[in-house]
DNA sequence: TTTAAATAATATCGACTCGATACTAAATAC
DNA sequence: GTATTTAGTATCGAGTCGATATTATTTAAA
């Protein structure tokens, strides 16, 4: 049993707590994954396709997930002028009362000391870059840390799908999101 | 959104991306991680409320999950002599090497320099045993961090249950583990 | 331009998870 | 010697999840 090992089994115990809690007030974990990813990502990237590849998780199992969700009034459907296969799903005020209830799990960590809690995030993002290179899955990061982030303007332009971007917006998770190259080997 | 709140994210997502893999060979992401528990396990620590209170799941809900992997042939039902109430399962062959195959997750994490690495596993395992308390429960250490261990003997004495520790036994995982009181706030 | 291939979302299926509840049997308390 | 606790299960209903197949729609190629 080695160093990796042992933090694989740590992240999975940990998940496995937080999701007993996460039965809590009408979700199941999955759906509430969904939901906080959905309140946190931008507007270019919560189609089920998205949340499907930030989870890691099929097209047809996120759809029956958002399917739920939608059904139970947390999130509303709504379809692209542009392409009309796409749909994309926004929290409602319901859904946004739900993911901001306090978590004990987030409670436990907020007890580290601050200089434990920014090695450990920057130790899991590292770890998880690593294993999304090796998927081939996309980062999901926010814009700040894009390739085709471009600081013009008042909150920045986006390269890639040519547009200024608002201030809430590049605080956003995006799926196009592409790590800029630094130290992360 | 707070750097607790992140880290719970990159925690779940992380677990999530694991869990997807987790497919692979005949288990599904519960089943796998209840025999992983298994093989880790001490002998007074595989029955199924001791699997389910590691999880912080319910008994019902893993004695169904144990019942599939005793189908499957991974573990083995064996009951005590001195409890006749009391079970306890035993990883077979098959089921031991269905856990030791190698794993993206792991393999990702193994790519982070070493002095990382054990930052990572100590802030998760604080983390942890913070969340714990919270939840009032146990913590599943190794004897060698445990209370009730004694280092008499060739292999160490176990005080709570008064035996002597094989070389094996004291490297497992226990439920009756409390963690010996250190710098842990 | 008209087919061909790729893409987005969904429906359906079967095995299984999961909490809740109710139950049996055995051990422990009083 | 009865009451209570504890260990494990069966059963239920909602939902996850991968697999597969299907429908629209878009894009590429001929």
């Amino acid at each position: 049993m080695d160093t990796n090992h042992r933090i694989r089994e740590l992240i999975n115990r940990i998940a496995r707590l937080d999701a007993a809690h996460s039965w809590e007030g009408d979700l199941n974990p999955a759906q509430r994954g969904a939901l906080e990813y959905l309140v946190l990502a931008n507007m270019y990237s919560r189609a089920p396709s998205h949340v499907a590849e930030y989870f890691g998780t099929t097209r047809g199992t996120m759809s029956q997930t958002l399917k739920v969700l939608a059904r139970k009034g947390y999130i509303s459907e709504e379809s692209s002028k542009s392409d009309k296969r796409s749909i994309s799903y926004t929290p409602t005020d319901a859904g946004r009362a739900l993911v901001s209830v306090s978590n004990p799990i987030a409670v436990a960590f907020n007890s580290l000391i601050p200089d434990e809690q920014s090695e450990l995030e920057n130790a899991l993002r590292h770890g998880l870059q690593l294993a999304l290179k090796v998927n081939g899955g996309q980062s999901f990061g926010l814009c700040k840390t894009c390739k085709h982030y471009d600081p013009q303007g008042i909150n920045g332009f986006c390269n890639l799908l040519s547009v200024s971007l608002s201030e809430s917006e590049s605080n956003k998770i995006c799926v196009e999101h592409k790590e800029v190259a630094s130290g992360a080997s």
